[in-house]
DNA sequence: TCTGGGGTCCTAAGTCGG
DNA sequence: TCTGCCGACTTAGGACCC
């Protein structure tokens, strides 16, 4: 999908389509998750600190994401695949490789790019939103076709081409190739995928080691066999939280680390897995990172297990100077738990526990990221203050409902009021109104399908929904 | 106002048991 | 019984991806 979370964001809110638009973390530390195509012609790009971006986009709209809407698109963009194959490999909300040939869907480069164009176009009759497609002999080749594609585009990159195309684009074309990687080839002369080809798999295994350097040659050379697998179980489960100040009192520290430890068992359970490895993790004052882990007898899922554990890894951590995120995770995951082990000593030290403290009573904090972590910051502290209220409640960009205005949206909030724009997927774009923040008119809503009256693509693709005006050809299809 | 969150994979060193 | 080797496992860190 383009620009997948600003589209679903310019898609809900008719206002700002065709104008620049951030989606990220709007606390002091945030980076910037997507930027529209709108706002990258300001420079603002992903991953870029959130106070860069408004320095170089100051009029963009700046939003948090709303992953129940992007979950929701994606839901129904990855319902679409799976009727070209049973081999979907979802790699993110946005992005998936479908192995065509194993769905009998496309069997040659005509065939597929015909099922691609039909693709693109269910995708926008069905999401409102543009996708493009790669098609291409293997996964690395199509990753990189899709790229070309972008925005709104189809791309193929034809059997016995690869070489050729490959040759000439720069090193960090290929996955794994990130900037200490690319660095590290630059300093040997090579910038061009052809000079990791021309150097040979010796020199490379040499320079990156056996893994990175034999796989690197074999992308270079266009060879990938990589095959798409459908469903992979997750190999651990971590949460972290970034503070927007840093730590430095050593008992906020610990409540810090067992918060994130019941909030990490609380995803594990939920996914009905258990962990042997308890691993904390820690980012200083000077972004200095390190991990500390402990592995237990046998997998538990037991969240007092759990938060003791990453509390003696905390004993080990020296944490003067201040302490900028912490995290805790699980790893060596199973679908069970060794309750002959656990289950008497940790019966015991539950019972030991305040019943507030147990991990059934933590309030919902599924917002997910340093916006909750700031509001506890604030909160514990006793700083906290109306503007951090109103933004905790009212966070910009998310629906509201008003008894007389209807179905809106938050532009801003301080000051004691909220300003909210009144429109909706469907609907011109539309006026903005100011409330006091308690008004007991206004509530939070759920966010609405950003395409009403989606034609019926349950039997595609044996046979085409009479596609609406204006799809007919890929070229038309509109990005939003 | 520098630098999120949730993952995966790889490497290397140390330990331990056969 | 002593020594060496090997493989498995643990731990920490780094790179990368979206």
């Amino acid at each position: 999908m383009d620009a997948f979370y600003a589209s679903a964001e310019q898609a809900a809110k008719p206002s700002l389509r065709g104008k620049p638009v951030v989606v990220g973390g709007l606390g002091p530390r945030g980076v910037v998750a997507t930027a529209s195509y709108e706002a990258r012609r300001f420079g603002v790009h992903s991953a870029m600190p959130m106070a860069q971006a408004r320095r170089l986009a100051p009029n963009a709209a700046y939003l948090v994401p709303r992953f129940a809407l992007y979950r929701s698109v994606s839901d129904q963009v990855m319902e679409l695949l799976g009727r070209l194959s049973p081999l979907v490999e979802p790699l993110s909300l946005d992005e998936a490789f479908v192995d065509l040939e194993a769905g009998g869907t496309a069997d040659d480069t005509a065939s597929a790019l015909e099922i691609g164009r039909q693709l693109r176009e269910a995708i926008e009759a069905v999401t409102g939103l543009s996708g493009s497609v790669g098609l291409a002999g293997s996964k690395m080749l199509a990753k990189i076709a899709s790229e070309e594609a972008k925005p709104d585009g189809i791309r193929l990159i034809a059997p016995g081409t690869e070489r050729e195309h490959l040759a000439p684009m720069p090193v960090r074309t290929l996955p794994g190739v990130g900037p200490a990687t690319a660095d590290h080839l630059r300093r040997a002369g090579m910038t061009t995928v052809d000079d990791l080809a021309e150097a040979g798999e010796a020199e490379l295994v040499r320079l990156l080691g056996k893994a990175h350097g034999a796989s690197l040659h074999r992308m270079a050379n266009g060879l990938d066999d990589r095959p798409v697998v459908a469903e992979r179980d997750a190999k651990s489960v971590s949460v972290e939280d970034t503070f927007d100040m840093d730590l430095h009192d050593r008992v906020r520290v610990r409540t810090e680390v067992e918060r994130l430890a019941d909030r990490c068992v609380q995803r594990l359970r939920g996914a009905g897995r258990s962990g042997r490895t308890v691993v904390l993790k820690v980012r200083r004052y000077d972004f200095s990172t390190l991990t500390r882990s402990e592995t237990l007898r046998g997998p538990t899922d037991d969240p007092a297990v759990v938060r003791e554990a990453a509390a003696r890894l905390l004993e080990s951590v020296d944490t003067t100077g201040g302490v900028r995120l912490l995290g805790v995770g699980v790893t060596g995951l199973a679908d069970f738990t060794q309750e002959d082990l656990f289950a008497q000593a940790a019966g015991e030290r539950a019972a030991a526990v305040p019943p507030e403290d147990a991990a059934e009573a933590r309030p919902q904090d599924d917002t997910g990221g340093h916006e909750g972590a700031a509001e506890r910051e604030a909160g514990q502290q006793g700083r906290g203050n109306a503007e951090q209220l109103a933004a905790r409640r009212w966070p910009a960009g998310h629906d509201v409902c008003h008894e007389v205005h209807g179905h809106g949206w938050v532009q801003g909030s301080g000051v004691g009021r909220v300003t909210v724009r009144f429109e909706e997927p469907g609907s011109p774009p539309g006026r903005v109104r100011t409330f006091r923040v308690d008004d007991p008119a206004l509530r939070a809503a759920e966010p609405l399908p950003l395409v009403r009256d989606a034609p019926d693509y349950s039997s595609w693709p044996a046979s085409r929904p009479k596609s609406r005006s204006g799809a007919g050809s890929p070229g038309a299809a509109s990005s939003p």
